[in-house]
DNA sequence: TGTACATCAGTGAACGCGCGTTCACTGATGTAC
DNA sequence: TGTACATCAGTGAACGCGCGTTCACTGATGTAC
């Protein structure tokens, strides 16, 4: 009974003054904005705007402006990890294929998710120093770092796996930066970005 | 006669009200600046108070901020560009440690000189699209495809050559990329920057 | 060498703007009786 | 079921700020005579 009072009414309960999920609202709001108008333009009046809602509203659910990026790309970041959880479905265990899966992933998300994957690599500038990012962050690496040692033969993370792991992310990394930007992917000439990554992915694992 | 009253007295003509150079001088500034507080904390304002000059001076010589913030990373790319030249510099031709020695050179850029690392590829957004960027950028990679045609014993830039120069620059800037951050590089256990950049190449020049 | 003049790099004050954040408030909601 | 009340999400007006850019100006410089 007093459980039931207090499962939410999930979404449609727009009262006109209440908004239902602005929490929610908002970081989908900012999401949009970066995405649209890139990680520098997004502001939170913009924000505002987009959900509908007074300047002054987020303050009720955000510290600053900063928190509300931070729990925007900490969303982008879980979304990032279930979807290379799911890439990984069906792929043979053991086999290269599966690292080239997890880094089609990575590379789609950087192309789906521009400003997202940006801001996830803020790094230089230190804005976005979240522990719960860097957590997410790792624990999105040791997914990679598990399939590596599977094709290796090994049954935990010894410093050649992890080694190994880490060039296979600079590769994706890089590569997916390149891949965002037409007039860089172009200097590659033709290719297939699955034979990319599979090739490396072969060069990578062998010994 | 007339050449000798063309030629500039070279630095040291701060008279108090006319600069000398100016232009250099907010270039210099740029870039300090952008270094200093991330690319998205640069202010012509700012600029203008580093230099020592009045916040309308800049106009004088710059169409607005983009123009400034574009000459100052195009300036950092004839930079990049001269360093990977000199890195080849007594390192033996058609062997995998020149191309090593480029990507040293582009890591340590990118380390060096964060900020301008970063605005070379702003590229999500297209705020910096002057062709001449462009074009330096293209001259900097084809030195990267010689090398590897060099390594190939190809004499030619052939679609092959192309392909493994661009796989390797996505390595290399991913890596650029991954070390610029502590808390990334951290993830990748104990190495060698060198090392890491020699197996590449070796696995990426390989058959 | 000395003077008159054109040039134009730099001044400083001002502009309009959108930003992030605050404040006292209001009205919709859920709860206790 | 009906009423009184506490809660607190969202309002709207206001703030101070630094920004990019403009303007009419000024004064140092190089050149012509």
């Amino acid at each position: 009974m007093e459980n039931a009072k207090k499962a939410k009414p999930a979404g449609l309960m727009k009262s006109g003054y209440h908004h239902g999920d602005l929490r929610a609202g908002l970081i989908e709001a900012t999401r949009q904005l970066v995405e649209e108008k890139g990680p520098d333009g997004f502001s939170v009046s913009d924000a505002c705007r987009l959900a509908g809602v007074s300047t002054a509203a987020p303050y009720k659910h955000f510290k600053d402006k900063a928190e509300m990026i931070t729990a925007m790309v900490t969303e982008g970041m879980v979304r990032h990890r279930e979807n290379m959880l799911n890439a990984l479905e069906g792929v043979p265990v053991g086999t290269p294929a599966r690292v080239t899966a997890l880094g089609r992933q990575y590379v789609d998300f950087a192309l789906n998710e521009p400003g997202v994957f940006r801001l996830k690599f803020g790094g230089f500038t230190d804005r976005l120093d979240d522990p719960k990012l860097q957590e997410a962050g790792e624990g999105t690496f040791s997914i990679v770092l598990r399939e590596v040692a599977l094709c290796r033969g090994e049954t935990e993370i010894t410093p050649d796996v992890r080694r190994r792991g880490f060039m296979l992310w600079s590769f994706v990394h890089g590569l997916s930066f390149l891949l965002a930007d037409p007039k860089l992917t172009k200097l590659g000439g033709e290719f297939e970005i699955d034979d990319i990554l599979s090739d490396l992915s072969v060069r990578m694992l062998a010994d």
